[in-house]
DNA sequence: TTTATTTCTGATAATTTTATCAGAAATAAG
DNA sequence: CTTATTTCTGATAAAATTATCAGAAATAAA
């Protein structure tokens, strides 16, 4: 559903706002650590990510990765920021022109599941997912 | 959301679904011209799916691939040849061990999701597609 | 001001996906 | 039986994605 990048981009994301929370600012060594992903792509994630506006970044000793403190982070807008919205709007047939007017044979089905999918990912805050995640609802790698 | 190959592939079955109706069994120059795909590339998918059974074929002259005259077949067979279930089955995060049990943090969401977009793969039936197609409700290209 | 630490940048490599090609195998039709 | 047509098979090429590496830029701390 998502590629590579995007999974890696999340778990990084919701790693980063778990230690936001305490106060911390992960590294990539740690981040990759935390949510075992390859270290040097998992750097060149962040750091779109963090061009992007999305995460915050300091250089230098002491330095790493961290959110705002009242960030609304979204994930829509991690999905979007790496992947691009075309799994939110693109046609499921791959067809250039697709819509209402001009369906492809599974526009409506998809359209369904399709919304489905944006509607949630536009409802889920990392703040949220990340505050189930320091309580050791859920996990975050193996 | 889904593979190229799975596209052409989806777009290939309900053009032969199609044609099958009219009692044709078009060849791979008039599946790719149909719905605007690579013909080299299109003809491997289309082997791949006569070989898994999802679709039959015929060589020689007027030979092609043409569909059972009660083919049940449901987009969610076509998807699980080509693209595998992961996109059913599989965490939306890449974690390898990821459950009810042990949920990454967005299991939840996401089943919902899935279990959707299964549904729905699993009820749509490849007939019921090709017959919009043939009245020209919807279609296949551009 | 120097040093250690860290992000950032650009180049490169490996792998997977997408796409192409040539020729073998099968088969219908003459 | 021969020929033309078509799928099928395996090899190869191109492009995109995934992954790695080396060094520059920034910055906090000593």
């Amino acid at each position: 559903m998502f590629s590579k990048a995007c999974e890696y981009g999340i778990r990084s994301v919701l790693f980063i706002a778990e230690q936001s929370q305490l106060d911390k600012r992960p590294n990539i060594v740690e981040i990759a650590k935390a949510v075992d992903s390859p270290e040097p792509f998992t750097a060149k994630i962040c750091q779109q990510l963090a061009r992007s506006g999305i995460i915050l970044s300091r250089k230098g000793p002491n330095g790493g990765f961290y959110l705002e403190k009242d960030s609304k982070l979204t994930l829509a807008e991690i999905v979007a920021c790496i992947d691009g919205d075309s799994i939110f709007k693109g046609c499921s047939l791959g067809l250039p022109q697709c819509s209402a007017a001009h369906p492809c044979p599974v526009h409506d089905q998809f359209n369904d599941v399709r919304e489905g999918l944006k509607k949630m990912c536009e409802n889920t805050t990392v703040t949220q997912l990340s505050e189930k995640l320091r309580k050791g609802e859920t996990f975050l790698k193996i």
